[in-house]
DNA sequence: ATAAAAATAGAACGAGCGTTCGATTTATTA
DNA sequence: TAATAAATCGAACGCTCGTTCTATTTTTAT
């Protein structure tokens, strides 16, 4: 059996636009990992694991466990969630849930998988972009742009890490280590061209990860109220705000004085 | 039996000193909350749980128990940690452990406890000084300060959260937005004072916090690179160097331009 | 409509959990 | 030093967990 690790193909014919990004409406127009086609590609990436054969049935299955998956772990964590609660939740038997994994923490793998593949889709895009400057907006508008439509995924991720095995957990470290390099990178080159003034590149790169997390980590921070059914309006306007937000606290650090 | 939320009596004969601080080596003085005192005030405020009656005892086991309870948790997570690994890491006898808890829970509770007890120590701490700017500053060095020495109890609070009573969870959330909230009226008193400038307060006063929680959540971050036995010299070179670099941010944010 | 294949159901199993409790050892007191 | 109290021990209990497995139902193909 091929670990989830490995399966990890990013590239595999998802595309993610080349538009430079400005609201969350454009972004859901081109972001592959939403809806229905979403969990058909959690069924592709883990056919190796998933017994169902027929795709009608596995996505539906699929979704109706990751959902009451993050539902239930959300307050009472992954490991507390027990299969009779999924059960339970999702209106599943037993055989139906193992016909979808092998064992309980394939769901969590499945999970980290999504994340990795977005978060790799995130690098990908912001390497479109020609100008420094332009890299760092679009990295920081694309990041908080799919860790909202992905904001179950990214959270759990985040506080389950540790029911994932080992290797997996590793890499989990490793993404986010990359994401922080990545921003010093950017900001360097931008000090190296003259653009940017700073002489700690690592603090400012680190601050802006921290505050991408914060919004996927803390939806109850007055910042962003995540109400369970907010417009798309609404929400659009939330996420300006904030991006704009890091958007110019960054400009502040690396551009003023 | 009195619930342990309401046993936080921080100023109950607890001193902590009035100087300026500027060294981790100064702060290590005065803090109340480490060494062998540290558990026996862990005992004292939890007489009402805990079954064994000379301190003697009990504060010796409840330090073995604590130690263990981080080593086994970090990477395991608190629910996974069984009494039994307990035990074994302890070389406590499940009867020995069982007359410092009346359940598995109580170890999670008496954590948080304590660092309900070091956050409130942190907000006297600043109310002292006389300065705007000063009690900004004094704030990050002591949150710094305390969250090192007290590491794997922040580390596990944040991460167990989940693990405790809802009661004691929102407390828990109820203390990060004082956090915030805190830092937010010092600066919005410095900008109505004409000391600084910003029209977002809230933001410059969450990225403190993020950044705050940063240090303690992610040793292995580069950034502070947490080995076990670091010499006091070191750790004090590490801890300047950060509380620098947050002050010199927020200097940016709020004083430039 | 019938036969084959796939999906679903839920009872059953063994392991490991948190917790209890009486026996035993160690410490304190007179 | 004897008597009493406190601390420690670890086997035992009941329960819930993840997982398995066979019978049954539903879907698909002929």
């Amino acid at each position: 059996m091929t670990s989830t690790l490995e399966i990890i193909q990013p590239s595999a014919g998802l595309d993610i636009g080349s538009t430079e990004l400005t609201s969350l409406t454009s972004f859901i127009e081109t972001f592959p990992l939403q809806g229905e086609s979403l969990y058909s590609i959690v069924f592709k990436r883990n056919s190796d694991i998933v017994q169902t054969q027929k795709a009608r049935f596995a996505v539906v299955n699929l979704e109706k466990i990751l959902t009451a998956t993050f539902a239930v772990s959300a307050t009472s964590g992954f490991d507390r969630m027990s299969l009779r609660d999924l059960s339970r939740q999702t209106g599943m038997s037993m055989g139906s849930i193992y016909s979808c994994i092998s064992k309980k923490e394939d769901i969590a793998s499945m999970i980290a998988d999504i994340v990795r593949l977005s978060s790799e889709l995130t690098r990908q895009h912001a390497m479109q972009s020609d100008s420094i400057w332009s890299k760092i907006e679009q990295s920081i508008r694309f990041h908080l742009y799919a860790s909202t439509l992905l904001q179950p995924w990214y959270f759990f991720l985040y506080f389950e890490t540790r029911c994932l095995p080992q290797e997996q957990q590793r890499e989990s470290k490793k993404i986010e280590l990359d994401g922080i390099k990545s921003f010093e990178a950017q900001i360097q080159d931008g000090v190296d061209a003259g653009e940017f003034h700073t002489n700690d590149a690592r603090m400012v790169a680190n601050t802006i990860v921290v505050l991408l997390e914060d919004w996927y980590l803390k939806p109850w921070k007055t910042l962003s109220p995540w109400k369970a059914n907010i417009s798309i309006e609404q929400q659009e306007k939330q996420i300006n705000n904030y991006s704009q937000s890091i958007i110019e606290l960054v400009r502040k650090l690396l551009v003023d004085s």
